[in-house]
DNA sequence: CTTGCACTTGTAGTAACTACAGGGCTCAGA
DNA sequence: TCTGAGCCCTGTAGTTACTACAAGTGCAAG
């Protein structure tokens, strides 16, 4: 039976320590048990669940998003469908958010490419910034 | 000669009225002549540079970004190159980005595609997230 | 004239952390 | 056994880039 400070458990999960703490206080994580000093104590069950929220996270889910998909999971009678569900939304934000990149990619790529890169103080780059508005 | 109120500008340059405001908090734009009264009273020169603000930001440069940029044309030396520069390390950072947003993405698609989405408590997205930490 | 909207200021809230300050505990080494 | 480094504890403030409110003033149309 494993049991970790806040800082192993920061390790171990790639999380930072201070946002251990956080995910504590806004309910993510739940107040863990504590030594006779008052040290917060983690076994298996909160290491994993620390795991889970932090790969929600680097898949970009939301705090939010993070702590319904929790929610459906702590609860008795979660269903694959909810969670699928969840995920397929979150695919559609992500493929948007690539394609607003990509257009922002583009725009850049133009403007650069029309740009001499001289040491001189005319610059199309600004000349397309600072037109008035359209 | 253009005179516009703060509601005026907001409207002409698509930029929320209380973002004028913290624009100009922040210095990113000078704070405006006024009227007798005290309200904001914008010029034509006022209005580009806002609109040249609006475009850094939707292009994804950051306020500090977006201020460097005005410093540049704001002094008198300022060289097509240092704006090109700034603009091709942006354009690097969009560039990872849609990396990473696109490795998000298919890790989404690939557990999405393992899934049911059946009306039953046995998800294999939740199996995967809720791995221990390797 | 009045009513409703725009304007003024300062302040507080948002997301998701991150970084202190000021104090207590613990453990390895001398 | 002592001591000092490095954990840990708490609460609070800072970050980015806005956005929204509250309380009060001014202006313009009907």
């Amino acid at each position: 039976m494993i049991q970790l400070s806040r800082g192993s458990l920061a390790k171990k999960t790639g999380v930072n320590s201070e946002t251990v703490r956080y995910y504590e206080k806004i309910g993510l994580m739940p107040d863990p048990p504590r030594t006779l000093a008052g040290h917060r104590s983690y076994d298996q069950l909160l290491i994993n669940r620390l795991t889970f929220i932090r790969r929600c996270r680097e898949l970009g889910f939301s705090i939010d998003e993070t702590r319904e998909l929790l929610e459906l999971v702590d609860g008795e009678d979660y269903s694959c469908a909810e969670v699928l569900e969840s995920t397929k939304a979150h695919l559609e934000r992500i493929r948007n958010k690539i394609k607003d990149l990509k257009k922002i990619e583009n725009t850049l790529k133009t403007i650069s490419s029309r740009c001499s890169g001289e040491d001189v103080p005319v610059c199309p780059i600004v000349d397309i910034l600072w037109q008035p508005p359209s």
